[in-house]
DNA sequence: TCATCTAGCACCTTTGAAATGT
DNA sequence: AACATTTCAAAGGTGCTAGATG
């Protein structure tokens, strides 16, 4: 924004009010000092009431970047590539589901005796609705319109860096639904679109000074999901293993091998009709046989490379992959039938955004596993290559639900997706109310977190632009919006902020 | 007719309070 | 008395399935 001003790049016919607020990094500089540390601190600024469509956008590439030393690593990679694989479907009740995988991060790099506040919240990955048709994913329309987002705020937050670094981070207690007038707190998504959640670590004293707190936000391309209320893809895909067996892979037959509350599905043949429907295209040897439990699995060759790699740190990378061939799997992906997804219709040069996140490494096998989606499919082991690729990208926010997508400008891999919808309608107002819960002593996630769904009456919540930098860590401070506080008295939330139609968080709100 | 969603089911793990032991 | 360990029941999570819904 800043360079956009100095350069003359503002539109005329964009509404701006730009304010400067207290540089959030005297704050920190402030508290730090008080601990007796000192540390580098990020630049960054506030935008009070930005009301401007996404091509108003400041130029990333101008923007100064903050450095951050904090890396986050996905728990339970390689669970979590597995359902990549095949197409990660999260499923959402009325009455809210936990996700399976669990996202599960571990945090280093924090300063020790400084307070960090642990948030997740869930992005669409484009403006569509899918449907499972003919063993594939495919757009089946527009995307229902933004729900209120929420943002989990991790119950143990705000806690020290100590704290988060000392054991991975669990947000397990996360539940999703389709409930549009949840009053649980829970996550509120579509079914049939695609998400991605994100964490943000802030560096704060307590929810209410998030407003001033510098936001560093990390996703994993691995997570990547569709929300479906009943499982959509039963196909079964054989992959054989180095050990000459076959494996029979499928969303709900990993679930169940890995998820201790689905072991009841296990030996009682419950699934059996689904496992009889069930399709395998290539005859195998251990397919008659007795699924085996996960404690005596052997895994195969390219699993315990996942399993060894799981836990790789990632950071900044001072030897990026380019970001604007980011998101090589999903240019991949749809090259295999068997794969997932659709991949999304967005060309990734119209992601680079405006905000930017951290993307948490991809392995780079997947790309040549979509690749491969025939017969033998084996993960290639990581070389040192392989390895590197697996580092921290910041990558340009995925701004797919961001309207003005130019569908005929599909990116490489890109040409094969079905017939894509018109452009949608630009994001609507950004106005919204942020309410965090508290409990009687201000710590979040307290049982009872209050929300308004919908209200209006406080101002939007606006946030830094985040300075631009490759593959740095991405700082932004989140909005001077004051925070209603006392939301709708009897509404038992936990751990939840809810930010009206958009998220809290730069990308949304672009 | 079809795709999607919902509720109930049985079975399981997790959780936390109570009981017991050191 | 204080703390650690064990036990056990309730709560809650899971996929499956039939039926409902639009």
């Amino acid at each position: 924004m800043f360079s956009q001003v100095a350069s003359g790049e503002l539109r005329q016919d964009c509404t701006y009010s730009v304010q400067m607020a207290e540089d959030p990094s005297q704050r920190v500089a402030k508290m730090l000092s008080n601990c007796g540390l000192c540390v580098p601190v990020t630049f960054s600024f506030l935008l009070a009431d930005v009301k401007a469509p996404c091509e108003a956008l400041p130029s990333p590439s101008l923007e100064p970047f903050p450095q951050s030393s904090i890396v986050v690593t996905l728990e339970d990679m390689g669970l979590w590539m597995k359902f990549h694989q095949i197409g990660t479907e999260m499923i959402i009740t009325k009455s809210g589901r936990r996700m399976f995988p669990q996202c599960k991060i571990k945090v280093s790099g924090l300063i020790p005796y400084a307070k960090y506040l642990m948030l997740v919240d869930f992005v669409p990955m484009d403006n569509f609705r899918y449907k499972w048709n003919k063993d594939q994913w495919e757009v089946a329309g527009k995307a229902e319109p933004q729900l209120p987002c929420r943002t989990y705020v991790h119950p143990d937050s705000p806690a020290p860096g100590s704290h988060w670094m000392k054991e991975p981070v669990s947000f397990q207690k996360l539940k999703l639904t389709n409930n549009t007038l949840d009053q649980h707190g829970h996550i509120i998504l579509h079914s049939m679109h695609r998400y991605k959640p994100r964490f943000h670590i802030v560096q704060a004293d307590d929810l209410f000074s998030v407003r001033w707190s510098i936001f560093q936000v990390f996703s994993f391309p691995e997570t990547v999901f569709t929300s479906v209320t009943a499982y959509q893809n039963e196909q079964v895909q054989c992959a054989g293993s180095a050990s000459g067996h076959w494996e029979m892979l499928s969303i709900t037959k990993l679930k169940i091998d890995n998820n201790p509350f689905a072991k009841g599905f296990r030996e009682h043949g419950k699934n059996t009709r689904r496992e009889g429907r069930a399709k395998c295209q290539k005859p195998s040897p251990a397919k008659s046989q007795k699924r085996k439990l996960p404690e005596e699995k052997e895994p195969a060759a390219e699993e315990r490379d996942f399993e060894k790699d799981e836990n790789v740190d990632v950071k900044e990378e001072s030897n990026p992959v380019v970001v604007s061939s980011g998101y090589p799997f999903w240019g991949s992906e749809q090259n295999s039938s068997q794969a997932f997804p659709a991949a999304s219709p967005v060309p990734a040069e119209q992601r680079e955004g405006l905000a930017r996140e951290q993307q948490v490494p991809t392995p780079s096998y997947q790309t040549y596993r979509f690749h491969e989606a025939g017969d033998s499919q084996q993960l290639p082991s990581r070389d040192a290559a392989t390895l590197n690729d697996f580092r921290a990208r910041c990558h340009a926010l995925d701004l797919a639900m961001v309207p003005e997508h130019d569908s005929k400008q599909l990116p490489e891999g890109f040409t094969n997706l079905p017939p894509l919808p018109p452009p949608l309608p630009p994001p609507q107002d950004y106005t919204g109310v942020v309410n965090m819960a508290l409990d009687s002593v201000g710590k979040a996630g307290a049982r009872a977190p209050m929300y308004s769904p919908y209200g209006t009456e406080q101002g939007l919540g606006q946030w830094v632009v985040p300075p631009h930098s490759q593959y740095r860590a991405m700082s932004y401070s989140a909005f001077s919006t004051e925070y209603n506080t006392q939301g709708t008295p009897g509404h038992a939330h936990g751990t939840m902020a809810e930010w009206s139609q958009y998220p809290l968080f730069p990308y949304a709100c672009w």
